[in-house]
DNA sequence: GAAACTCTGTGCGTCAGCGAACATACAAAC
DNA sequence: GTTTGTATGTTCGCTGACGCACAGAGTTTC
């Protein structure tokens, strides 16, 4: 069944299972449409299903009150929804939302937990993808701290093209004030901006990204932080598993290499130690 | 030895460990003391030891320059510092700032990866443990965009003297500073209104809390969201583990009964649907 | 006990983002 | 082709936080 394979090499995850766990791991994997607005999870809900993006986009979304949520994690086809299960925990922390319509592989959580229990090439994917979400998340705290609306709309629109494979997708300025955490107006001026400096075309809920570098540019340095992040861990657990070719292109952190924000002398001192929480 | 016993159950996640785990992680374990500013790991640098707390305080810190960082989680005696390891990855994505001196276990890299390999109950406690910190992480992300910083500093001070078990503790605005992502003029401004209003006391680098239920009021909801649902958890993987007991005191999430902020209503629909990302 | 240093308090002008309200533009439905 | 609703653009006063700079108060050092 050719189509199924392809179909299961859609997603990275499942991408990298060895043959054996694959075939066993089709049998209990149904094919999903998730649409746009579509909750697959709420806080502290019962997961029921576990599911393997293909084409398709899930934010998670934290919320502080009634109204205002913020996105703190995106799953694309690189990864899973539902990673509390792989941690043997059967409750959502957050709210999943499927932001990008498209197809889904998803399972039960009790045949999910079945597998997962039999199957260490699934473990070791799983957890290091429970690790690169967890930096995501990180980066995103410090990010939506620090960062003005413009550049985090900017690395937002990256990460989004960079999971849909796309670099047009439908989203309006409401929807993304609820990720980005701001109203919709600021989405509007930062928006605004980035169409007047020719980096992006938007109409009615249509975002279409013209200058993908420049864009880049834009945004903080937050998305390469993540970026080379995923592109550049390993699990090192079972060593033969560890990948060889050559070293990575990029392996120092991007702040080493960052603009030199200056450094206040006297001020940063504490017990005549430099202060420690500077990098 | 009932003193290496002692040592051992002042760390929650040790102390869950079944006596044979227990006398065999022993062996590995190697008390050492942290002093405040210590920095135990950096972003993208290998994990040498992981350590687990006893009486000690530690911040985990992600930087988006040379001076901004901010804190996104806190570790003290009820979980383990170098949570990547249990996933199966050798390098820290944050850094891990000792914020209060003290006390911990620590096992070299090597050592924790065989004993956790053989140790489910273990891995039980550490996955568990990771799902909380992911939560942790969430909410403070969300936090960090929405409350001010009086309400963060308040939510902060209660985690730490939830953690260090005491109401008094020290650290100077400067520090708090870089915790809580604002300059140092922010803390004095928030602390001086906390103090004022008899909360809390303060004078170089001392800090005490005088009306830990007040704070508490003074606190945005994340903090009782995140502690609910630390008290809350349970790791479902073996059911024979799963705590018995009354059930718990508070089972539903602190939005459900949260302040009603009343939602505009025309400008939230979409499609005719209810907007999706409300709760 | 004086000097050096650290910690806290205060004042300034500036600015991004807030809440609220209203104005226009486009699109589908009837 | 008008109606109805959704999406985007604009304005206004307000406020929390920013960067910068300096003043006092407490502690350590020699």
């Amino acid at each position: 069944m050719p189509a199924a394979k392809h179909v299961l090499t859609a997603n990275h995850l499942l991408a990298a299972m060895p043959p054996r766990s694959y075939q066993r791991m089709l049998a209990s994997l149904e094919p999903v449409t998730l649409t746009y607005g579509k909750v697959l999870y709420e806080p502290t809900a019962r997961i029921r299903y576990v599911y393997f993006p293909l084409d398709c986009l899930v934010s998670l979304l934290t919320a502080v009150d009634k109204i205002r949520t913020l996105e703190v994690g995106m799953v694309g086809n690189e990864g899973m929804v539902g990673m509390p299960m792989a941690l043997g925990i059967g409750v959502s922390a957050v709210r999943a939302l499927v932001q990008g319509s498209g197809t889904a592989l998803r399972m039960t959580a009790a045949n999910f937990r079945a597998e997962f229990d039999k199957n260490p090439p699934l473990q070791r994917g799983l957890f290091r993808y429970t690790h690169l979400l967890m930096a995501q998340v990180s980066q995103t705290a410090a990010c939506n701290r620090f960062h003005d609306a413009e550049a985090r709309l900017a690395r937002w629109l990256l990460m989004t093209s960079d999971r849909l494979h796309s670099n047009e997708f439908l989203l309006t300025h409401e929807f993304l004030a609820h990720m980005l955490g701001v109203r919709r107006v600021g989405v509007t001026k930062a928006a605004e901006d980035l169409k007047r400096r020719k980096l992006i075309v938007y109409s009615r809920g249509h975002i279409s990204i013209l200058d993908r570098k420049r864009l880049e540019a834009a945004a903080c340095i937050c998305y390469r932080i993540v970026k080379d992040l995923q592109d550049n861990t390993h699990v090192e657990h079972d060593p033969k598993k560890r990948r060889a070719g050559p070293p990575s292109r990029r392996a120092v952190h991007p702040l080493a290499a960052a603009t030199d924000t200056k450094i206040a002398p006297g001020r940063l001192l504490m017990n005549g130690r430099s202060a420690p929480w500077l990098p």
